[in-house]
RNA sequence: GCACACGUGGCGGAAUGGUAGACGCGCUGGCUUCAGGUGCCAGUGGCCUUCACGGCCGUGGGGGUUCAACUCCCCCCGUGUGCACCA
């Protein structure tokens, strides 16, 4: 029996190693940020003076209570990597993971574990801390927050609170000299008063209650009546976003209801033009920029009028909604069984009959309906019927179509609401284009042309427990009051019971009740407002979860500053646009990297969040985040058995018959499918699995090599052995594996100085582009080629540790104190390539397309020369047929490529 | 239906107008070993031919531009994402 030699690189002394390095670097404060001034300096000095500043940003995480698996790191890692690189790069690299903990989630999770929401938050903050922590993430510590705390909500508060006090001036300038600024509402209340700006009824003679609705309608957070989902199952209200398509809740999939209440908005539409505009500056993915301007942007459409319940309303029909829907008629789900009254000359009583949900109706209308489907979306819950009742008349049936822009209000309103000009002028039921469908619409007497924005307003209160609470009271007559800054934070009180009052999922009469009404004590205050003690009840409303994450990458700057939400010297030095020549004049996070499902929401409220700030003066760039980068999603294969039941995707076996693979579970076979990584599919893998199997340099190497870095891919665990053998062999090509000591060569040949030179260029461009895949294909192709040495040169081998650090660190980190450096490889300076001596390379002839041969030439050959070598080759002069080439392209040092008077062509 | 993205060996992928298949997995052969595993060395797109050299074909399909196309343009097929009923 051999014995492992005992220095070989296992997953053991890979688990010693980088727990070694992880308590050094945490004691020595390696990842400290320094900050311009104040309290937050790297501790050691090392970032002290002319360093240029890089912040590097991951979306916020949510702490799920179902721990990570194997997907989740892959952005983290990729900051990591870039962090390290920078940081080697001489940057002061600002790099922070904070946690999103508020939110219906986090909630419900506690709910269902009998829990208050505080407690388990907390400990699955700890739980992801502990996944992450093995990875080595060079995060700095000392800048980590959860949007609960207390001292963070206070500043969300805070930033609600300017919101609330100011308004949008379309015709005053802002920092940068354009026109459009947010204002504090002071302004626009002295204006009123000095009656430079008019109002219908003098602003003197107005009553508090009527001054409070008026400054309402300009504030950029208001109070009003609108619509809301309210979802009598989880006894909250959505917004829309949060509304499947098929008008149910997105988590929990209950029924959603149309209610009127008084809710707070956002005025994001006052911020349209520009979050269109500053869009074309980012260094964004092009798919992310159409999307969020497909979702500001504007419309064009039809002003139609319609009859509803006998009265006009008028209705803006979007021209993609005419295009596919000419002609239509709009009914709510819940009138779905009248329909058969409703419908003109009764068209069939099999169908009527039973027909209660969306679902029913439609699949029963579809069987005994006569005429052809015109179209189906998603296939069961709208259709689109043309001929019905000799007519030409669509029908458009789904869960979700109480709009008010139809003015479709409520069920007791609701009959059916019509286009006017339906009978007279149906309109064909297909057009070429939407342009040609808005035409004839328009032609046809239908409506006016109009366009709008899409963009509405954001809805912006919950009835939930686990949000911020608003910094707001109501006097006894019901005007809201904004509560003085120094009343913050607006604690969360405690509650016997913070679950929201849910109601049977069906009872659309129901409406919602915040939980935190529940708490008299907490509800009713006696305060001095400025104008001595008084009676206020507080706001029982809570802010969405968007809340905290629309500002948390501005709090990494100064997270214990008491003072301000951000301190203006950190926000000058990390984010202003003259700290980073790339970001232009838009400013903000130098890199953001997370999921592309962020692409709109997220994205859009932090912009508008941000430039409020920036117009109010309190920060100084325009935009939150300069360069946007999407990673892929790690997917898994999944296996069913004959029966099509899930089998565990870890015990299934790869076979290898007739050159094909196929797939075995216990001893049967099995179909491989391809899907998300989860329970239910049996195929989740975690990183804990991956950290005691192979080390987390490992795991990091093999997901960092698995394709493109925006890219999806397979987790295929049995890929994973080649990051592994990868880093046995770099281990073993620098230490002995009997002695644990370094073993190389002070001598290094040209050969090994040429691949080394061409390593540190390419390396260096693919870390720069974040294309790790290629970088670690390079590091490998070196590392093999030392492998074939007697001994490895030094120069080499500190090279390859330099480059490979920011993937896989602790094992670099190993090597480098090996090879007798006392410090950490963490601010040395990245690699730089040489000039190579010798400069020949592979020059290839073409002839008629076709390479006919290869020539060893120098780097340097000129153009004639590389031409004459060319035509003198034998094997070339015979593919020439022996005459002379019809065209010759020269390109030196790579390609001649000649054109023969048989096959070629030529201009 | 509209918009965008993508389509390369048995698998993940590389090459963005200039040597297609880097690198890894798997597979084949050899060495080490009692054996398995690990490790090491060599080979590995298909077809033809061969001791060998070599030749032909090949990046979803068809057409085009070019001395040269995985790469650029047009058409088709397929896959994925977004949009639609919220506006």
């Amino acid at each position: 029996m051999i014995e492992t030699p005992s220095w070989r690189y296992t997953p053991a002394l890979a688990e010693k190693i980088e727990l070694k390095w992880q308590k050094k670097w945490a004691e020595e404060g390696c990842f400290y940020a320094a900050n311009a001034e104040g309290t937050l300096t790297d501790g050691q000095g090392r970032l002290a003076g002319e360093r240029k500043p890089y912040t590097v940003l991951d979306m916020f995480p949510f702490p799920s209570g179902k721990g990570l698996h194997v997907g989740h790191p892959l952005g983290y890692i990729a900051t990591d990597f870039v962090s390290r690189f920078k940081r080697m790069q001489g940057y002061n690299v600002l790099h922070a993971l904070g946690f999103d903990a508020f939110g219906l989630p986090a909630e419900q999770f506690a709910i269902a574990t009998g829990q208050h929401p505080r407690k388990t938050t907390e400990e699955n903050i700890a739980n992801m801390r502990r996944q992450l922590s093995r990875l080595g993430l060079s995060f700095d510590p000392r800048r980590s927050f959860a949007t609960t705390d207390p001292e963070y909500m206070k500043w969300t508060q805070w930033i609600f609170a300017r919101l609330y006090s100011s308004y949008y001036d379309p015709d005053f300038r802002r920092p940068d000299g354009k026109k459009g600024c947010a204002r504090p509402i002071k302004e626009l209340v002295k204006e009123f008063e000095s009656g430079k700006r008019k109002t219908e009824k003098p602003w003197e003679e107005m009553s508090e209650r009527e001054k409070s609705e008026l400054l309402n309608s300009f504030r950029l957070a208001y109070i009003s009546d609108s619509f809301v989902n309210w979802c009598p199952g989880l006894g909250t209200v959505l917004a829309n976003e949060e509304v499947t398509r098929e008008g149910k809740s997105e988590r929990g999939n209950w029924p959603v209801y149309r209610k009127k209440l008084r809710q707070w908005s956002m005025r994001i539409t006052a911020y349209a033009d520009r979050l269109l505009e500053d869009l074309d500056g980012l260094d964004w993915p092009e798919t992310v920029k159409a999307m969020q301007k497909n979702w500001i942007g504007k419309c064009e459409g039809l002003k139609v009028a319609l009859e509803v319940a006998g009265k006009g309303v008028e209705a803006f029909l979007p021209s993609p909604a005419l295009f596919s829907h000419p002609s239509f008629l709009v009914l709510p789900s819940s009138m779905a069984p009248q329909l058969p009254k409703e419908w003109p000359e009764g068209t069939k009583e099999s169908w009527k009959q039973g027909a209660t949900s969306p679902r029913a109706l439609f699949s029963a209308f579809k069987s005994s309906h006569p005429y052809p489907l015109a179209h189906s979306m998603d296939g069961i819950f709208s259709g689109i019927f043309s001929n019905v009742a000799g007519k030409n008349v669509p029908v458009f049936i789904s869960d979700y179509v109480s709009e008010p822009h139809l003015g479709l209000e409520g069920e007791e309103d609701a009959k059916f609401a019509r286009i006017h000009s339906i009978d007279q002028n149906p309109l064909p039921a297909a057009f070429d284009s939407q342009e040609e469908a808005i035409k004839r619409a328009e032609e046809g007497g239908l409506g006016q042309r109009e366009e709008r924005y899409r963009l509405r307003d954001w809805l912006f209160s919950r009835q939930r427990y686990w949000g911020e609470p608003f910094p707001i009271v109501y006097s006894e007559d019901g005007t809201e009051h904004l509560l003085p800054d120094s009343f913050l934070p607006v604690n969360l009180p405690s509650l016997p019971d913070y679950k929201p009052k849910s109601f049977d999922p069906e009872d659309s009469s129901s409406l919602p009740v915040a939980p935190l009404a529940r708490n008299g004590d907490w509800v009713e205050v006696e305060l001095d407002l400025g104008d001595g003690l008084k009676k206020y009840k507080r706001e029982t409303n809570t802010m969405p979860n968007w809340a905290g994450s629309c500002w948390y990458y501005l709090r990494y700057l100064s997270p214990r500053d008491d003072n301000h939400f951000v301190n203006p010297e950190e926000d000058r030095y990390f984010l202003s646009p003259f700290h980073n020549k790339e970001s232009d004049e838009l400013g903000g996070v130098d890199l953001y990297v997370g999921g592309v499902e962020h692409a709109v929401l997220h994205l859009l409220y932090a912009r508008f969040w941000h430039k409020v700030l920036y117009d109010l003066g309190y920060l100084s760039s325009r935009e939150p985040f300069y360069k946007l980068f999407n990673q892929g999603y790690v997917q898994a294969y999944a296996y069913t058995d004959s029966r099509g039941q899930y089998v565990p995707a870890s015990q299934v076996e790869c076979r290898f018959e007739g050159g094909e693979e196929a797939f075995y579970f216990e001893g049967k076979k099995v179909n491989r499918e391809f899907g998300k990584m989860g329970k239910s599919l049996k195929n989740m893998v975690t990183p804990d699995e991956m950290y005691e199997a192979y080390g987390a340099d490992t795991f990091r190497v093999y997901e960092m090599s698995m394709g493109p870095l925006s890219e999806s891919r397979p987790w295929n665990l049995k890929d994973v052995a080649g990051s592994q053998r990868f880093l046995q062999r770099l281990w073993r090509n620098i230490v002995s594996e009997d002695t644990g000591e370094a073993c190389v060569s002070e001598e290094m040949d040209a050969k090994t100085r040429k691949l080394l030179n061409r390593t540190i260029k390419g390396v260096s461009e693919d870390m720069e582009e974040m294309r790790p895949n290629t970088a670690i294909a390079k590091l490998i192709v070196l590392n093999n080629h030392l492998t074939s040495l007697p001994a490895c040169p030094r120069e080499a081998a500190e090279g390859m540790v330099k480059m490979l650090f920011p993937i896989a660190p602790h094992i670099c980190e190993e090597l480098w104190e090996r090879l007798g450096h006392t410090s950490t490889l963490s601010f040395a300076p990245w690699p730089e390539a040489g000039e190579s001596a010798e400069e020949e390379t592979v020059a290839v002839v073409q002839v008629d397309g076709k390479v006919r041969c290869r020539l060893s030439v120098p780097a340097g050959i000129g153009e004639r020369d590389l031409e004459r070598l060319a035509l003198s080759q034998e094997a070339v002069k015979q593919w020439l047929g022996g005459q002379e080439p019809l065209k010759v392209v020269c390109k030196p040092p790579k390609i001649v490529s000649l054109v023969s008077r048989k096959g070629g062509k030529e201009k």
